[in-house]
DNA sequence: TTGTGAGGAGCGAAGACCACT
DNA sequence: TAGTGGTCTTCGCTCCTCACA
C-alpha cells in the first residue's frame, strides 16, 4: 500500500503550468533557466511553484536526460578515521559539482564482495565510481564496469580504460616524519607500516626507506600493521623489548597510539626512551597523554581532485590534472625528542 | 559531449526481448519474478540479459513505480566517530532493506543550512529522512517536509506528523559509568558532558545525575564540552586543579582522552589520583597510554531500528517498535580504580 | 526577422487488458 | 478455465517542431 511518493504529493509540472496559464514547456524553461521566457511569466511561474510546493521529479528528469548525476563510492574500513573522512569529503565535493554519492561500504574485503558491490552501484545507475579500497583487491575490467569511468587515489587500476589516478604523494609525508626524527639525532628510525596492500601504506613506507637510504642509515625491518591501534600495540610490544629502537614512525596515528600504549606498559618513556611520530593528525592526536607528533594532510584537497577528474571523465572532457599538490605538514608535539645521550654501556 | 549514461550503454529491455524472441513484457516479468513465465523462457531471458550485459534503468523504473527507494540522512559533525559510524551503519541497514542512502552532511549547524539540506534531499526524491543532528536545530514542519516521514534517535521532533523516534536509552550508560565509579569507593563523580543541545548528551548526563541522587551523593556542577578531545582537555585543566575530583565520567571517549591529557600534563596520575570513564568504546580507547574504561554500545542495533521504523512508515505500515533494547556494557580498563585512601583517615 | 509560446514525440519500464493455448 | 504471453498506455519531463506575436 503506502504512498511511497518521495516529494510533492502528485503536484507535477503541468499543474504549475495550468495555474499560471502557460504551457508545461514554459515551466520547464523557467526551471532550467532556459531563455525565451518573459520576466513577468517567469516570476508568476516561480510563484506558482512555491505556492503549490512543486518539486521536479528526479526520476523523470533522469530518464529523459539519460543522466543520473550519481557517483558511486566503494569504500572499505569505514570505521577508520581516514576512509570515513574521505567519504564525507567526497560527498561534499560531489554536491558542489551537482552530483550525489551512492555509497557502498564493504563489510569484508574480498574480490567477490567487491564484484557484488560494483554490480550494485551500476544497478543504481552510477555514472562513475571512486575506489577507496586497497588496490590489490580491485580485480575489475571494462566489461565488469560497463564502460563507466573510475577514479582513485589509491593507485593505478589495471585493465580499465577510463580512469583517473590521483597521485597524492604520500611518500612526502613519510620523508618529513623520518627526516624529523633523524634531525633530532636518532641513529635510525623504525617503521610501523600499514598493510602493504594499501597504496598509501606502501608510499609512506617508501618515503621512510628512501630518507634513511639518503642519510646512509641502516634500515630496520618493516613491521606491518593493519591501521588499527591494536596492531600498533602488538607490534609495539615487540619494539618495546629492544632498546636500540629509539625512534619510530607509525603509518597512521592510531597505530602510533597503540605503540605508545605498549611502550608505556613496558615502562619506556616517550620521548625519553622512544620518540614516536604518527600520520594523519586525527583530532585527538593533539590530546593524547603524550601529545603526538604527526603529519597533517589536507585530505579534502585530494578528494576534490579525485572528484574533479572523475566528473571530467564522466562529462567527456579530458581530466585536467592527475598530480595534485598536497600540503603535508609536520606537526611537532611532545612525542618526539632527541635520543638520550648513550652512555658507553647498555643498562 | 559525454556519453553520460550510467549503465549498459543503451541496452534496454526491448533488446533483450528481441534476442530471445519474446515481448518486452515477458522480460519485465522475468526480472521482477512475476508468475506466468515458463521456466524455459525464463532461462533464455536470463541468459540473454547476462550476454547483453543488460541492466535495468533505475530512473525509468522509479518513474513508473512512483518509488525511488532512497532515504535521506541529514548528519552533522561527521568528523566525529559517533555520527560517522552511525551513517555507515545506516547505510548498511538501508541496503539490507532494499533502500539506498542520500547523504547530506551539514558543514555548519544552523537552522538555515538545515532547511537548505532538507530541500536538497527532497529534490533528490527521498522517501524518508533520518535526522542525525542535535534536535534543537530541527525546526521543521510537515509543510517543509512535504509529508515525508522522518525517523531519529536524537529525540522527538515537534510539528511533524509521521515520525518515528527511537529511544536508545542512553541514560543507562550514564548510570553504569557512574555506579561503577561509586562502587570503587569514590565519594562522588564529576561529569564532562557533551553539548546540551544533543539529546544523547542530555540523557547521559541524566543517567549520571540520577545515579548520584539515588546514592545520596553531592552533585558537582556539570562541565559542558563539545564532544571533542580539545574541549575535554580544556575542561580537564580546570578539574586538574582541584583535588576533590577523584572520579570523572566523560560523555564520550574523545573528551575523556582530552581530560586524561590535561591530567597527565598537571602531573596527576590515572587512576591513582583521578579515575576516568568514557563513553562509546572507540577502537583506540583500549590502547590509550592508560587504557580507558568506557561504555560500549551496539550502535548498529539502533541504526537498524531507526531504519526499520522509517521503512515501515514509508511503506504505510505502522512502525512496530519505538523502544529498542540496546545492549550497553561497561568495559573496565585501567583508567578507573579505587580512590587513594584519604590522609585524614576514613571512618 | 527575432523573440515567445504551444503541441507532440519519446526516454525505459510496468500495469491493465486482451488473445491465444 | 487456467495458464501463458503480447499490446497499448502511462509515469513526468525535456527536446524538437512549428505557430504566433
Amino acid at each position: 500500500m503506502g504512498t511511497g511518493r518521495g516529494a510533492g504529493r502528485g503536484v507535477v509540472m503541468v499543474d504549475v503550468a495550468r495555474t499560471v496559464g502557460v504551457s508545461q514547456k514554459t515551466v520547464s524553461r523557467v526551471i532550467n533557466g532556459a531563455p525565451h521566457v518573459r520576466p513577468e511569466i517567469r516570476a508568476r511561474v516561480l510563484a506558482a511553484i512555491e505556492e503549490l510546493g512543486y518539486r521536479p521529479n528526479v526520476a523523470a528528469r533522469a530518464l529523459v536526460m539519460q543522466r543520473t548525476h550519481v557517483i558511486g563510492v566503494l569504500a572499505v574500513a569505514t570505521s577508520l578515521f581516514g576512509p570515513a573522512s574521505r567519504v564525507f569529503s567526497l560527498e561534499h565535493a560531489a554536491r558542489q559539482r551537482g552530483y550525489e554519492l551512492a555509497l557502498a561500504s564493504l563489510p569484508e574485503v574480498s574480490p567477490d564482495e567487491l564484484r557484488r558491490a560494483i554490480h550494485g552501484l551500476l544497478a543504481r545507475g552510477v555514472e562513475g565510481i571512486v575506489f577507496e579500497v586497497p588496490n590489490h583487491l580491485i580485480e575489475v575490467d571494462d566489461a565488469l564496469l560497463g564502460g563507466v569511468p573510475v577514479a582513485t587515489s589509491v593507485g593505478q587500476i589495471p585493465h580499465v580504460a577510463r580512469q583517473a589516478v590521483i597521485d597524492s604523494s604520500q611518500a612526502e609525508g613519510g620523508r618529513l616524519a623520518t627526516q624529523h626524527l633523524l634531525d633530532l639525532g636518532h641513529q635510525t628510525v623504525w617503521h610501523l607500516a600499514g598493510p602493504p596492500e594499501w597504496d598509501a601504506a606502501r608510499e609512506r613506507c617508501e618515503g621512510w626507506a628512501s630518507t634513511l637510504a639518503k642519510a646512509g642509515r641502516q634500515r630496520p625491518p618493516v613491521l606491518y600493521g593493519d591501521w588499527s591501534a591494536r596492531s600498533g600495540y602488538q607490534l609495539g610490544r615487540q619494539l618495546a623489548e629492544r632498546d636500540d629502537a629509539t625512534a619510530v614512525f607509525a603509518a597512521n596515528d592510531h597505530q602510533a597510539m597503540g605503540l605508545m600504549c605498549a611502550l608505556a606498559e613496558a615502562g619506556r618513556s616517550i620521548p625519553g626512551d622512544v620518540s614516536v611520530v604518527g600520520f594523519d593528525d586525527v583530532p585527538e592526536a593533539e590530546f593524547q597523554m603524550v601529545p603526538l607528533t604527526t603529519i597533517r594532510t589536507d585530505e579534502a584537497i585530494i578528494s576534490h581532485a579525485v572528484l574533479s577528474t572523475l566528473v571530467a571523465l564522466i562529462e567527456g572532457r579530458e581530466p585536467a590534472l592527475e598530480q595534485v599538490e598536497v600540503h603535508r605538514e609536520l606537526v611537532v608535539r611532545r612525542s618526539s625528542g632527541p635520543p638520550r645521550p648513550t652512555p658507553s654501556g647498555p643498562p
